[in-house]
Order: structure tokens, then sequence, then C-alpha cells
DNA sequence: CCGTCGCGTTGATCCTGATCAAAGGCCCGG
DNA sequence: CCGGGCCTTTGATCAGGATCAACGCGACGG
């Protein structure tokens, strides 16, 4: 969009999830994928919809804003995912790469896309409704604590870590600030229930102790 | 079992829900619909899913708890709408009949039903996910104000809301406490935005004010 | 007719997380 | 090697909503 998303939004690392590119994509055979940079769009809110896109590799934030530019990320998609879904002729959301991604577009017509569609809108379903419990009912701590638990497990239960996403994504992906994300961070830390490898990277040391958090 | 619903608490609110029964039930023509009273159970987190559920009459809530007890609300469902979808084997969450509600049980495996099912998935995806922006960055006031206007909406655009839900149940819907509901209600009432005939019904005065502040 | 119960409203105080402010690291270009 | 910009961290203060508490109100049942 316009130089006030790319003064806020945009994130300069790209390629951290290079390392987690095996994406299955049963779907995808054949066809050509594109490239997104890190903070391009790769569709907004209000235009006309149709198509489905794939993670290839990298990463994708689903985002509304507010009125006054309070934005409120509703999902991620990492490599592997697809993403998309509307229920109208238009986007409700926008789409943006958060690092370096490539992008495969699906036509939706093609019986064998038809086929995986609906898992994939339920899933997509599910995690939303989990999510608004997160917002809805858990502090702070619970929301991290839930977060790590949820990258964690949707990259095979390792208990390292790597995000794509800076402290401002997740802030917005938590509905809490990044100040409060980061002294929560600093938290965990120092009680050494996590590990801080690096600025994009967690290692849950005390797993045990972080699910009992995320209540 | 009509007549445990008759007290008085859903005799009010059956007669006014019936004035909205007018659900178009192409798929489950020759179902015979189940009534659960107040506050029963139509299906547990965790148990087996399978089946789809389509409202005839009535209201019911779609909930998760903590282990704590706090309880988020992920949506409503009116006379006419469908739920019950699930991306796995079993429930994650909990259904209950808000007030006496009239509920037909749909076999998914009927053709005519699958051929609806995604496009109603995606409705309650997107429904979710515009949920997720209220919950993580709207105040307590643009909560309610955006509350009232969705049922406005789901009620045909009357200025006349009537809504079978406790103050608890909107609170838990709208991450509040029922005490802040109150207040807020109050306080909208005073500026003359809105009008409370009676309990479970607004009227709203100033619609454009309303929008406004849902933000 | 009164007492009780469940729900809702209103008031007083507290606390979590937001906001405001400043400084620290990291990466880049020069 | 240095300087600047961006992201992150940390600190101080503020405020919105939660919590605690009391009361109102209508609907029953005795």
């Amino acid at each position: 969009m316009t130089s006030f998303e790319q003064s806020h939004y945009s994130n300069q690392l790209g390629g951290i999830l290079l390392k987690h590119q095996t994406p299955n994509t049963p779907l995808a055979s054949g066809q050509p994928a594109t490239f997104f940079p890190a903070g391009s769009e790769i569709y907004a809110q209000g235009e006309k919809c149709g198509n489905l896109y794939q993670v290839e590799f990298g990463a994708v934030r689903i985002y509304r804003l507010l009125s006054d530019g309070r934005r409120q990320i509703s999902a991620f998609h990492l490599a592997g995912e697809m993403f998309g879904f509307e229920a109208d002729k238009s986007h409700h959301f926008f789409a943006e790469a958060i690092c370096g991604t490539g992008i495969r577009v699906l036509r939706p017509s093609a019986s064998h896309v038809v086929a995986e569609l609906l898992p994939m809108a339920l899933q997509s379903l599910v995690r939303a409704q989990e999510q608004l419990l997160v917002l809805g009912r858990q502090n702070a701590v619970e929301r991290v604590a839930a977060f790590f638990l949820e990258m964690s497990e949707r990259q095979g239960g390792l208990r390292q870590v790597e995000f794509p996403m800076s402290r401002l994504d997740i802030a917005d992906y938590l509905g809490l600030t990044i100040e409060t994300v980061s002294r929560v961070f600093s938290k965990l830390k120092s009680k050494g229930i996590i590990r801080l490898p690096s600025l994009r990277c967690v290692e849950i040391v005390k797993l045990r102790t972080l699910q009992d958090m995320a209540a």
C-alpha cells in the first residue's frame, strides 16, 4: 500500500525461514511460484478474490486495520500452508509477505484443489476460534506462552523455534504492544523457561512450565 | 419438552425469536428437529463429531473454557444458521442452547449438504477472523457498539434488536466482564445513542454515531 | 404477602498492560 | 572503522477495565 505501511510494518530480515522449507505441495505441482520480497503485499482488503495461495517458502501475515491504524494479525502462514479463502467476492483482509516468500497461486476450480479446500478451511476456522480464546481471555504471559507453543508445534515440535516475524508482528497477533511482548520475553528468559539465542529464535527450556503457563 | 421451556425466561424470548424464524432450510427438508431446553448441551469439547447442526429456532453459543473456568464464546448462532464444523474427529468446542432451541441434525455425507458446507465454513471463518480484530484491538465501547451492529445486521438491519443471551454471554463473547458490559450499556443509553426498552432488547437511536464508535 | 434467588446495575479501589520516554544493540553504507 | 537507522529492551507513569462489594428488581414459592 502506501508509505505508511512500508515505514511502519515492513521488516528487513528475509531468509530466516529458508531452513524450514520442506513444503509438501501436492496441489501445486506444475504451478510456477512467485517471489514476494519482505513486506510486499500479496493482496489487499477490498480487492477481488478468487484465487488460493500456497506458501512455498517464507511466511505470510493476514491482517486487518482499523481506521486509526490499529492492526490485528489474524493468522501467520508458514511453508506448506494455504490461505486466501474468502466467503465473498472480495478480500476481507490484507496479506503480506513477512520475509522473502515464494507463493504458488492455485486455481480453485481445479478438482484436486476443491477436494483439499474444505479441510484447509476448517483447519483455519478452528485455529481462528482458538485464537479468540487467547485474545478474549488470556493475559500477556499466557498469550506469549501460547504463541511459543503454537510455533513449536507448527514446526514439528522442536524445542528450538525460529520465527520470521518482528516483535511488532507478534504484538499485533497477540493483541499486545511491542513493549509488553518484549517484557514477557525477558521475564520468561530470566526465569530460565526459555533461552533467546538470537532475536528471532527461542529455545524452550522448561516445556512443562511453559505449557502450564499457557493455561 | 416444550412445557419446560415455557418458564418465564424463554417464554419472552421464544416469542421474540419467532419473528425471525424464517430459516431457509434447503438442506433440512425431511429431517426431524430436536428440542433443546435453555442451557442444555448440544455437544461437548472432546466428543466425537461428524454431524452438522442447523438452528431451526432459538439460539446457540459455541465456546471454550480454560482450566480455571474462564470462558470465551467464539460464536452465537441464530435461526437458520449452521454450526458444528470441525477439522478433526472430535469437537474442539462446546455448544449449548441459549434459550429453548430447535436443532436439525444433518448428515454431512449427503451430497446436497456437502455442496453447502464450504460456503458456510468460509462464512464462519471470516466472522471469526473479524472477531479477532474486535478482541485484539478494540476497547470496551467499540466492542459493545460492534456487537449491537452485528446483531442488528444479522436480524435484517432492524433498529430494534432483540437478543436471547444474558449479559454474561455477551461479556464472554466480547472478552469483557458483565460489569463493564453493563456500564457501557448505561453510558450509551445516557448519551441517547440507544434505548433499552427491556433487558434483552436494544433500540439503536443514533445509528451513525454507533457506527463511528465501532471504529 | 413476604423472603429468596438469579440477574443486572452502580460504586470504590486495584492492577495489568498501555503509553511515554530513553537508551542499547545490530546491520548497513560509506 | 565510524555513523545512522531500525528494532528491541528497559524504565516511569498512566488509565481502562477487572475486581470487590453492595444494592435494585422482577419472578417465583412458601
